[in-house]
DNA sequence: ATCATTGTATTAACGCCATAGTACAATAAT
DNA sequence: ATTATTGTACTATGGCGTTAATACAATGAT
């Protein structure tokens, strides 16, 4: 499954957020080990040095921890991940409101545009 | 009004955005004559090449059009105008389910979590 | 003990973004 | 006619992101 970059961010931090995703959703499960950061890179089709950038700031956001020569692990804090999940989730309603109030909607036609979208993608 | 930037994306594409915004919500009317180039950039507080580099963009896409030197205009087809904000609408709306989706949520929870975070602002 | 695997560090090169400073051409204002 | 204003172009500099290539240290596997 190739990994999808758009251009106006640096990769390193889609990056972060595709591993994110991944540990919020529980794809990546509490304490299950990462594949190394070269076959990582590799499957990403992206510099070693750019997907170890990604992991390590990842790491000092203590999602990760890495084990000098065994390997890299998502982190065993059960809480940090259920709090991860909530903050992603509360971070994309907010950008969405904030969006839609910019450019004119109410937070109840924000709510209505969302409606007739779905509604119009199960017709 | 200070314009804010965030960090991880060009200045540039964030004032087209900018920019875009206040045409599609007609806070720069239709034929309207925008400031000049140089006070734009002392505005948004950004090198007037950056602002340079962002409205001929903008005219590229043929939202904005410049005569030589009288100045520089919004466009004056307002068909390109309403599906401007029609299609950033449908933009946000759209990243907003692909978000939540990844994250887990269905589409109705995606529209409930909504809810809850308007009621919540509403209380 | 030896070897492969792991994370990590370092150096070099290139491109894009942003700033700074300067200049020019066309036109509007005087 | 002269001047100010406008968009535009150019050169140089610095920083960051990305790739490439290489190397080292620690440990697991054999």
């Amino acid at each position: 499954m190739p990994w999808v970059f758009n251009d106006n961010m640096p990769i390193y931090i889609q990056i972060m957020e595709h591993i994110k995703m991944r540990i919020a959703t529980g794809e990546y499960k509490t304490g299950e080990k990462v594949l190394p950061v070269r076959e990582l890179a590799a499957e990403a089709e992206v510099n070693p040095n750019t997907m170890q950038k990604a992991l390590s700031e990842l790491e000092r956001e203590g999602l990760l921890y890495s084990q000098r020569t065994s390997g890299r692990f998502i982190t065993e804090d059960s809480k940090a991940i259920e709090h991860l999940k909530n903050s992603l989730a509360d971070e994309y309603i907010s950008w969405y409101l904030e969006k839609m109030t910019q450019l004119g909607f109410s937070k109840n036609d924000a709510l209505e545009q969302l409606k007739i979208n779905i509604n119009k993608s199960n017709a």
